[in-house]
DNA sequence: TTATCATTTGAACAACTGTTCATATGTTCA
DNA sequence: TGAACATATGAACAGTTGTTCAAATGATAA
């Protein structure tokens, strides 16, 4: 056994090249980090249910509460936690706030995520 | 202002309209609950890591707690929770289970991610 | 200005999550 | 069989999350 792999469960396959492998494709921490925290943002059905209206139309906070049956104040914090990662934007119109998509990742993404539910 | 029409925030758009249009586009209670729960999945860190890890080999859990540098049992919860939503799939060899990635969505969703984060 | 509407924000609370530790299960080999 | 190894599991704990409620901010019109 060559100085540098290591034993692990008696399996003597080649640890060392999975590990520099591993190490190599592995993103940094902080970027794993900002990973997670985009998909924690889609792990909400609330969120993802905002995410719906917005794949038809550009609408104002009221509505949004309206059309899922919430409270405003819910729907805003969550508003919140949409934009900051930049799933959302929004724009003022008067006293109204209009919310819509900021790219369209947010499609791709949940597309994805059906695909993969429906089999 | 038509009968069926809703008053919100004086906007007077065609709320009757936009909330036909998301009921009817909007995935059933069941569906949108099982796509936050996939996305919870990928929404901690430690399971992004140990999905990379698969990226590149079918690993045991001993070999995926050391290139984590995490406890086996840690690794072993969260490949549970990676199998239920059938993100990974395992095979036993003699003492040892090696977990792999059950299909391709998992690289796609991923990269989605990256992409979107990365702008 | 004041009144009203739309939205945002902060604190509080219950519910949930990831890790650790101890222990159980499963497999191989002597 | 018993010993050793690999993995899985359950309870416990701290840390996090989503909603509610009350109050603050922002914008408009009288």
């Amino acid at each position: 056994m060559a100085m540098h792999d290591v034993e692990c469960c008696d399996t003597f396959q080649t640890h060392e090249e999975l590990l520099n492998l591993v190490s190599q494709k592995m993103p940094d921490e902080d970027e794993l980090y900002d990973l997670a925290e985009l998909f924690k943002v889609f792990g909400d059905s609330t969120r993802i249910r905002i995410l719906y209206v917005l794949f038809e139309a550009e609408v104002c906070v009221c509505d949004l509460a309206q059309a899922l049956n919430m409270t405003q104040s819910a729907i805003s914090h969550q508003l919140k936690i949409l934009k900051q990662s930049k799933l959302v934007k929004s724009r003022r119109d008067g006293k109204s706030v209009f919310y819509s998509l900021a790219d369209n990742h947010v499609r791709t993404i949940i597309a994805q995520g059906r695909e993969h539910i429906e089999e």
